[in-house]
DNA sequence: TTTTTTCTACGAAATTTTTCGTAGATATGA
DNA sequence: TCATATCTACGAAAAATTTCGTAGAAAAAA
């Protein structure tokens, strides 16, 4: 299920942090609000959000005592891959090769990130000659 | 200003079809729609919603007789540029590199785009050389 | 023990996005 | 002409998202 804004901003969290509490991820939520021009969010409002992440299975919890650690269910690799598609669909109407050119064209990579980049592409190539499906 | 997904589904028309009027939006919105999940839109929410869009600048429109023309006002490549953008702090916590990687690496590009993308590749790196601000 | 702090649960207000009904004007067809 | 279809404007309902106040339980501090 697709996560809303809100809620990506907390699953980012808990990935960075692994299992946390909802008084952690709010905090940093708001450390990393600060020079933004986001408002800082209220404990039971983040509190409220992780409940309803609950309820959507995007966050499992785990009782420690009297307060509940929460854990984002899917890993940030296979959200960020489902993410990736919708927007490839939706922005770039499924084209990946054009949003990687939008991407190396117009927001500069290192020459470390291009030299990963090439190395990666020199792989798929590999594959595909000696793997042919 | 960003787009809704409801409204970017509308752009998405307009640059497919430059300046269109809302029937022949409406008409494309649903037969895009056939075969997903989505409901086709009456006619009058995407006229309101093209009004809207028109509010927040999003579209320009001129007057065809009785009829209203509408158009995008930003380019299909400056917009992708800008939710690229979003996307990639959102989702990818600002790393264009990680982004590429995981769209070459989960969704398939052809070996056509591959020599492609390389051949970008090649060009930043040449610029960088030559051209090192 | 008493006060203060820190939790959760929950309802509901506020905001944003999406949808649509209705009214009135203009064109089109019988 | 007269009915029918097509357009815009507009208000407001419906749905989704975000925010927060309050209450009550448990823990920590005084």
């Amino acid at each position: 299920m697709k996560p809303t804004d809100s809620e990506l901003e907390i699953l980012h969290i808990l990935w960075q942090l692994g299992p946390s509490t909802v008084r952690t991820v709010n905090d940093l939520l708001n450390e990393a609000r600060k020079g933004t021009d986001r408002e800082p969010a209220g404990y039971t409002t983040t509190l409220k959000l992780m409940q309803i992440m609950l309820e959507k299975g995007l966050v499992s919890r785990t009782e420690d005592g009297r307060t509940h650690v929460y854990a984002s269910v899917v890993g940030e690799a296979d959200a960020q891959s489902a993410l990736l598609d919708q927007f490839v669909n939706n922005t770039f109407r499924g084209s990946t090769a054009r949003l990687v050119m939008q991407a190396l064209g117009s927001h500069q990579a290192s020459p470390d990130e291009l030299e990963e980049i090439k190395a990666l592409i020199a792989q798929l190539e590999n594959n595909q000659k000696q793997d042919p499906e």
